[in-house]
DNA sequence: GCTATTATTTCGAACCTCGAAAAAATAGTG
DNA sequence: CACTATTTTTTCGAGGTTCGAAATAATAGC
């Protein structure tokens, strides 16, 4: 099945190679990239001498004078100016953008409140694609190229980035906001699952933790998860996937917000969390927000007392640790990353949940796994999305060599 | 992360596509595998001629004179005595084992039944190795080579197929299988999961159906998996993974062959329907094993009449229905067979499993689900180890070149 | 027997990577 | 301050790979 390798992909994929390794390592001389990719110190003269005439990478002075003896390191970087790209975030109430240089700075961001609840679909779709566009023409205007966009978006994506199938921040389905930005802008574009770009992130900030195979679930009014399994971010077939908050906990259980019954976010999600802690009943319609501070409110007041708060964040524990004991058992235990404003919680939590995955298939490895807790998701969600844009850039665009120059969104 | 592609590689991964397109396609011209490998027809010209030199690929007479005008498309084929593999298969109370040739064809087997349950762990492994080294003897005493071993075994395996690490079918765990066959025989080996070989069966058998994304579900005492994503079979990743029958169906719920409570399997393997039906406790503890006829005699009486049979059938199809559901969250739903003498009372299943999935993520996409049944679940293990230890051979054996034939298992 | 047609091989051009050797650039040393 | 040791980077064939075009081979139709 797989697809031949041409002689000319070999230089294509050798380059890819050369432009990673500067990724990954910041300022890397020739002599470490040759170390690390594995190719010839004559293959890696030749392929940076090439990505510095393309002005894909650069020369750096080196600043410290290194006390060895020998002709010093001349240290290569990405070329900041080479491209841009945009990352747009669209979550609950809340859309940022920023435009972000090749080497990975921000350069310019803008950000508002928006209704989404209450915005109708085309002017949910509308927003988002002026501001978008509203940056790129600011870029064009100072004579930069803005060669990517990126968005994550809170809910589920369909397999091909095109879309925004579903979403607990709108009550509208199918938005197509990549054809939207795509048209727009004419920039291509995707869109993603925060959640996902949450584990891309946790990747490039800690590779030696987060590396080949590990887990992020986001704690927020929802559950949501991302997961890197053998290297690879991990998706569905048709859509993002890992919508680990939709596994059924108990059958025929609590009511969730999607409207079926039992989910494990039925029981560990903000709304589930303060549904339980007030006493109500779990046939009780959700909330439809619940702000940081009710949910430190509640977990002082666990801490403080035994009382049904407390049993609130057991009941939460005890879900996502019988969720996580079910993927254990398809994928074997793996790094778990705790994200978002129940993360603050995990004290609470964590008891239940251990106890939880003793009693499943991952139980044998209770002990080996570890849980990592990280309260604020927005900055991961935006970092994931940048890389995500930069790697698709140094894959897709860089790495191919100097093209023909058709008809690109160039200044 | 990926690794460099040096020069030589080039060669090896085509001659590679090569050799797959021939083993898929069966008896292709030089000109239709120029087509499906996309590589030119010159490069196909030189590496098949290569490979015919080195006894890898034959010319086959062409049966049927074409009616086609111009000079006809000579076939190629594999060649049947560049090497032979060994597949064992190890279940419950059997052992069995097949000599097959490069091109597929089975050449040798033999076969016995085994008290797993009861037989010691030396004898255990050592009944295994005797019947491979017995096979491997009478090979090299015709002159043929056998070049790979390849083991199915009911139970979780490592990672690296190097051990059983735990099994139904014997109280022993960590089985070296692998290690301890290569020490007998000087072959390189593998131990792989039933299940999985099974799903590698299936993409052989009807690759129209069973592609890039699948599942194969074995009902039988317990309930085993195997899943193709994205075309590559998955494992855990410390395991042979996919344990889909000790995900949690009822937390706390009934006790299951693994100690553990409320897993999938308690509720719908053949001692959990054969537990219900009677009438006993989920706390019972489960019977070793159940015949295949008592199965269909319950599956039958749950047909004539509505009693504790039809009931447990029902809890069956409901659990099965849940966890597919739980499953489907994560990667989105895909084509199931569900393979083994419980796919012999699907009728009785299925209203019960798709009402359950009803209640789940993977709900709204019910009705495109297909589930296919195979009631016998022997003929794809082996089917898949072979395919395993024979592309295995095409990958990593023959693609790249001929070796300076060091000291290998030849004759 | 000749022509049209299709399959396969041959041959030279263009590239790519690699190893060895050369060139470049620095620190140490007397 | 010249010279040497050391390390990095570039240069320069050699060998190997794919590809396209042209040549060759093999058949059916007329």
């Amino acid at each position: 099945m797989p697809v031949a390798i041409r002689h000319d992909d070999l230089r294509k994929r050798n380059r890819a190679m050369v432009i990673a390794a500067v990724r990954r390592a910041g300022q890397p001389s020739r002599t470490e990239i040759a170390g690390t990719t594995g190719l010839s110190h004559s293959t890696i003269s030749a392929i940076s001498a090439d990505l510095i005439a393309e002005g894909i990478l650069a020369e750096k002075a080196a600043e410290a004078a290194s006390s060895k003896r020998g002709r010093p390191q001349v240290a290569l970087g990405l070329a900041p100016e080479a491209a841009e790209v945009i990352t747009v975030v669209l979550s609950l109430n809340f859309l940022s953008v920023a435009v972000v240089d090749y080497a990975g700075q921000v350069v310019a961001s803008e950000e508002r409140r928006l209704e989404t609840l209450a915005t109708g679909r085309e002017a949910l779709l509308g927003d988002c694609v002026a501001m978008v566009r509203r940056q790129v023409e600011a870029r064009r205007a100072v004579g930069h190229r803005v060669l990517r966009i990126g968005m994550a978006v809170q809910g589920i994506t369909d397999a091909g980035s095109r879309m925004m199938l579903w979403s607990p921040i709108t009550p509208h389905a199918h938005l197509e906001f990549a054809d939207r930005i795509e048209a727009a802008t004419g920039i291509p574009a995707t869109v993603e699952n925060d959640c996902n770009m949450i584990a891309v992130a946790l990747r490039w900030r800690k590779p030696e933790r987060y590396r080949n195979d590990f887990i992020a679930i986001l704690l927020s009014h929802g559950i949501g998860m991302g997961m890197v399994l053998k290297g690879e971010l991990f998706t569905g077939t048709q859509s993002s996937g890992c919508e680990f908050g939709h596994m059924i906990h108990r059958p025929d259980g609590a009511l969730c917000r999607c409207g079926r019954r039992g989910c494990v976010e039925a029981y560990a999600g903000n709304y589930a969390i303060w549904r339980n802690a007030r006493g109500q009943s779990e046939d009780q319609a959700p909330l439809a927000d619940i702000s940081d501070e009710e949910i430190r409110a509640m977990a002082d007041r666990a801490r403080a007392a035994d009382g049904p708060e407390r049993e609130a964040f057991r009941i939460a524990g005890e879900a996502i640790g019988f969720g996580l004991g079910s993927l254990f058992a398809l994928i074997d235990p793996a790094p778990v990353a705790l994200v978002g404003i129940g993360a603050t919680a995990f004290d609470l939590i964590e008891p239940a949940l251990r106890s939880a995955i003793d009693k499943t298939a991952g139980g044998q490895h209770n002990k080996a796994i570890s849980f990592d807790t990280l309260p604020n998701e927005r900055p991961l969600i935006r970092e994931g999305c940048t890389m995500t844009a930069l790697t698709f850039l140094d894959r897709e665009i860089f790495a191919p060599g100097p093209a023909p120059l058709s008809a690109a969104g160039a200044a």
